[in-house]
DNA sequence: GATTTATCTGTAACCGGTTACATGAAACCG
DNA sequence: CGGTTTCATGTAACCGGTTACAGATAAATC
């Protein structure tokens, strides 16, 4: 391996000069830059990444914490390959690499793998309940960004799509295929796209001067389960509801599948919308209607707001992202006009 | 940050001490090792990993080298989630880190990265085509392990799926289910799985004394588009098979959905079969017989292996992990003795 | 032509660990 | 009891970069 001195040697310069040739180009000759340069390349001059961190304290580097929140070890992302594509090709792009934190222990093991590696900053991904470990580490001044779940830190903003806005046009999106009676199976209230999803659910029905009646407001877990118990819920009520918003896919699935169970049309007797667009939705019979999120989105923007918050360490952090939900019109929420 | 001349000083002992109590504990005695690490905890030290990779040339990194290959950017790694998951937790535990390299570039890019951060190893995720990259760096020495790719390379080796196994497995469950025509949407035929599984496919017809038609192997790309085309073509053949067993579960359900387009009945009129397991399998109506491989021990078989060659530098690679590969039996193989 | 200024380069300390080797004290031996 | 081992520790070089500061040279100024 060649290190710097080898190079410095064979041109006749110093350590100085050939370090500066990579970091500050315009502080040396063009003739000497030239030679350490084709020496660099003669010899396969990599410099080492390590050295550098040591001497600089930054390390280009961030941190990927990963962890399962508190809906267990089953819980998957919904989208994680678009995420780490987004995320790893805005920050390649920066010259950043992304170091896949150690899952969990105790919640002060995110800041100290921060210490041991120099990170520059970290992203948290998961299920959007509140996790101490992030916020020790927003507290403790390391740019933090993360997914789905606000923050407040000096230094730690977070992306999220337009759940409210998404739902609400799925709201409106029913309402336009001429149901009334909208009911909602939510997200758990403790998870952020959970909150936000019912709000949106809520404030859409109020902006079409409808009631939010309780009765219709039932909460899943975001799992096939959950949605498909909820549903029997809501068919086994009085006035049944003619159309439900379910916060996830998951559970807009499992709805279907109870109605169907049920012996009712879908969409004919009941209309489903879902959020998240995962894969199954559009590959079911009757095709889900959701709404999809800007996947690759989230990965860019959060590369973005970290490396905002790196490149410039005594600026405030930026404010949170929010990404835009769209509507995709399937089958399950009828043709128009029916209803 | 604390450094290691700190807690000497504080401790009245040698920088030299310091480092053996973390490296070395039993080279120490108890009084003293007792006092640094009260020390330690008390300052709140964290070794620095630069400084010690920069010392000892090795990172406890490895890199993860996740390309799309040829299948373009749109291929996504089927259970990438619980591949991650599995690898991050058995690395861990031995202590090691997870780098995720940039992707492509040239094709020794990767091998710069493993120089620049001195990475003890790299693991290959691609779609099982041939890549330079991994090519080049198997053969530097660098110890690797791919993924549903064949390498190899003194200190390079693979985990993979038993493909053939479990594609015969599931010929057989047809044959069993009383299907006699049984015909094969195969994978692109230069990826690993794509190969093996149509092996199983022919080893299978032949165990069970039926003869290979060739107009019964189409090839299919792995998608749903593929499967689809592929099976109409399969159903206008003069003498319709009766089953198919797709090497994709999205080419599987491409092809029930051609089935159910021309107005057959599946699992009636033909039965079918899948691979992988992927989540639409059991959402979908009805619901895909598939394959399903050991997700999380892809990850760990991997880590194992890679962690075995970097604690034996001169050892040999270990021999290629295969792991089971499970049939799942849901409804498009139809009920037990029909046919 | 002397003085100032700008530009390029070199020297050497430093980042925070590891480790070969030296040292001194205690334990062991015949 | 002198000589050899053993064991715990210390000294100092080294890993491969960065960078403050100083020095030398050339260009600009008066």
């Amino acid at each position: 391996m060649a290190t710097i001195r080898d190079l410095a040697r064979r041109c006749g310069v110093s350590v100085a000069t050939v370090s500066r040739v990579f970091n500050n180009p315009d502080a040396v000759t063009r003739e000497t830059r030239e030679a350490v340069l084709r020496a660099a390349a003669l010899l396969g001059y990599t410099p080492s990444a390590p050295a550098r961190t040591l001497a600089t304290k930054r390390s280009c580097m961030v941190g990927l914490a990963w962890d399962t929140g508190h809906r267990g070890p089953g819980w998957r992302h919904p989208f994680l390959q678009e995420l780490l594509v987004g995320l790893k090709t805005a920050l390649s792009e920066r010259g950043y690499h992304l170091l896949m934190l150690a899952a969990g222990e105790d919640a002060d093991g995110h800041l100290r793998a921060v210490r041991r590696h120099s990170l520059d900053g970290v992203v948290f991904i998961d299920d959007g309940t509140a996790d101490p470990a992030l916020t020790r580490l927003a507290e403790s001044g390391v740019p933090c960004v993360s997914l789905d779940r606000p923050v407040t830190g000096r230094r730690a903003t977070y992306v999220t799509s337009d759940n409210a806005g998404g739902a609400a046009a799925a709201v409106r999106h029913l309402h336009e295929r001429g149901r009334r009676r909208i009911a909602t199976i939510a997200g758990p209230g403790r998870t952020h796209p959970g909150a936000e999803r019912l709000a949106g659910y809520r404030a859409a029905l109020a902006a079409l001067g409808l009631p939010v009646r309780e009765e219709y407001v039932v909460e899943g877990d975001f799992y096939l389960g959950g949605g498909h118990a909820a549903m029997r819920r809501l068919l086994a009520l009085d006035e049944r509801p003619d159309a439900v918003f379910a916060a996830g896919d998951e559970m807009a699935i499992g709805a279907v599948r109870a109605a169907l169970e049920a012996g009712l049309d879908v969409p004919g007797d009941v209309a489903v919308a879902g959020f998240d667009d995962i894969e199954p939705a559009s590959l079911v019979r009757p095709a889900l209607t959701t709404v999809a999120q800007d996947r690759a989105g989230f990965g860019a923007a959060a590369a973005a707001a970290l490396i905002s918050m790196i490149d410039d360490p005594d600026a405030a952090a930026p404010p949170p992202t929010v990404l835009p939900a769209r509507l995709v019109v399937r089958e399950t929420s009828g043709p128009p006009r029916a209803g």
